[in-house]
DNA sequence: TATCATTCGGAGAGCGCTCTCCCACAGAGC
DNA sequence: GCTCTGTGGGAGAGCGCTCTCCGAATGATA
């Protein structure tokens, strides 16, 4: 079923039936009616590689779920990161909102030198107008191989480093504030954050950080302790030790993620602390983790169906306005009140 | 870059590119060889959107998420099905395996009668040359559909009713049966199983089901109770009350799936019992939650990122020589030994 | 009525590729 | 030397679409 066959049941011609399929110009209203009929009768679909071979859009942007795989991966890298709920709930946000303006999302994974060529490529010969961004990993060339091209494209979070690319992230300072608020509000005085191991290179990370401190000082409580953390359960564990070690009067912790926080449990229960009745306990991200954990994580959320929305959004206004240089846009995390706080 | 562009640097013609780029017809060797110099040289990539347009393969396959959305819904069905995991896990093992085909997934979400009337024209019209479907119901539609399309489709677990359509599934029975061996090898003989309320119209979890029974027998264990849960954590508690009312020697409880096992946990710890000194519990799925409940579950495994390659490969070779009509593959599951059994 | 502007449909080129023909040429067999 | 076969390259059509250009028809204006 083609233009041509439209053309012949409605009796005018390919360029007539293109004008009313695309609504490009003004058509006469019973001709357009005539040829939305035949349309509809035979069943016309317009051939997307025909159309896209024409007009140089593939109405169809990749999803990039970048990181790097170490040497010796067998696959468990890659299965790690898209187990991450995370990663999914990314991938729903950009297919609700892409939906509507029918473009499709094709995913990607860039792993290794050559799957990250392989992205390029197909971003440079047109196969995706543009590429969505989500970087597991801090050092990731992507973001920069991107600016390169010169393609539309938008990541998930700040990128470190300096770089000339559009991005979406979620207020994480302002996540940190909601959390040295909360815990203050509840009487709160003596405060502990597990924070992350050396170089905060992942940005996102300090500004939590940051933005507790700022907040916790707003609030009139000039000192919190800070203990850092590998992201993972026992190291949340760890720190807390230390934090408990150093401040045993500890009656608040904030930890950077929900692992973190869970393993801040785990080392509160050891001491004898109870949560959160001796010690109030959040967390970030809320993560699967969050609502299963006991007791349940209080914990920063951050929007991420949103923030995947509108990167889908940032990058079709970069498509279509190809002039314009970098676009941001940063959501509001809020606080999911459970029982650790 | 064109094919054109090419043939000119390499002083051939168009056709005797085409013919190296896509290597179906014996060259001659010198010819190769300076062809595939130009192309080097100016960095050629092959037009998609042109190439597809004559062979009417799309080089991409449409993978589908599939589930009815409630009739009020705000986006929070699709969260909720994207957020799981185990999406996320299929998804990779499609990228995975797709990947050196040089086949791209595009993501597709079937929630709304419209959605899923798009999902079919797309591949009608040969935007993707075949599906991957995961349903998240029972009654979807989709696979009946699909079939009747009559284009390549392979749906992830045997789908309910008889539906001649390709699938892949794990062996649900044998997942049932290793829970039922490793339960009584721990010295198990009151066995209660947490299965499902109502019509068991999904099929794996019944396989589950009579997998574990038939297991027990086997080890000479002849009755096992059974009391139904609506796979939630809520479920599997109240259906352990149950069991443990109706049978207090209860010493082995297997349950259709992770959640439920949690349930079960709290339930026995409720009721006194020490899992797993004093009960042993088997759980279903290797959720994320297993791991980090307490106790760490053992649970049944099915190999999710290898039943999504296999459906990749599946669909390859039907989307290869149509005249297959339908292929299944089901692969094992694996006891994964954490500390509840 | 003649001229001009405006509206709207049609003709046709061409996007980059594949693939079917066709033809040139080399070597074999007589 | 001639035909016959096989090998390998070129010409060119055409996939389904968009879009520019053109021209016909209509209505407004002088």
């Amino acid at each position: 079923m083609t233009l041509e066959d439209v053309a012949r049941v409605a009796g005018v011609s390919r360029a007539t039936v293109s004008r009313v399929v695309n609504q490009q110009r003004r058509v006469a209203p019973a001709v357009r009616k005539s040829v939305m009929a035949a349309v509809e009768e035979i069943g016309y679909v317009p051939n997307r590689a025909a159309r896209s071979l024409v007009t140089r859009k593939a109405g169809a942007v990749v999803v990039v779920v970048s990181g790097l795989a170490p040497e010796d991966d067998d696959g468990s890298h890659v299965a790690r990161m898209f187990s991450d709920p995370f990663f999914g709930r990314v991938a729903g946000g950009v297919v609700r909102a892409l939906r509507p303006l029918d473009v499709h999302p094709v995913l990607m994974l860039a792993d290794t030198v050559r799957a990250r060529s392989q992205v390029l490529a197909f971003l440079e010969h047109g196969s995706a107008d543009g590429a969505l961004l989500v970087s597991t990993h801090v050092d990731d060339p992507l973001p920069g191989q991107l600016v390169e091209l010169g393609r539309p494209a938008v990541v998930f979070a700040r990128p470190s480093g300096d770089l000339p690319i559009s991005f979406v992230d979620a207020g994480n300072a302002d996540g940190g504030r909601l959390a040295a608020k909360h815990l203050i509000s509840r009487g709160r005085r003596n405060l502990g954050v597990v924070s992350v191991h050396g170089p905060l290179n992942m940005p996102a990370l300090g500004d939590r950080v940051h933005g507790f401190r700022d907040g916790a000082a707003r609030e009139g409580v000039a000192y919190v302790a800070a203990s850092p953390g590998d992201l993972s359960v026992e190291g949340g564990d760890a720190a807390v030790q230390q934090l408990l070690a150093d401040s045993p009067d500890l009656d608040g912790v904030f930890a950077c993620n929900d692992l973190m926080a869970v393993g801040a449990i785990q080392a509160l229960r050891r001491a004898g602390r109870r949560v959160p009745q001796d010690v109030s306990v959040v967390g970030f991200d809320d993560s699967s983790i969050a609502a299963l954990s006991d007791p349940p994580l209080t914990t920063v959320r951050q929007p991420i169906e949103e923030m995947a929305g509108e990167m889908a959004h940032l990058l079709m206004q970069l498509v279509d306005e190809p002039e314009r240089r970098v676009m941001s846009a940063v959501l509001d995390p809020t606080l999911v009140e459970r029982d650790s706080a």
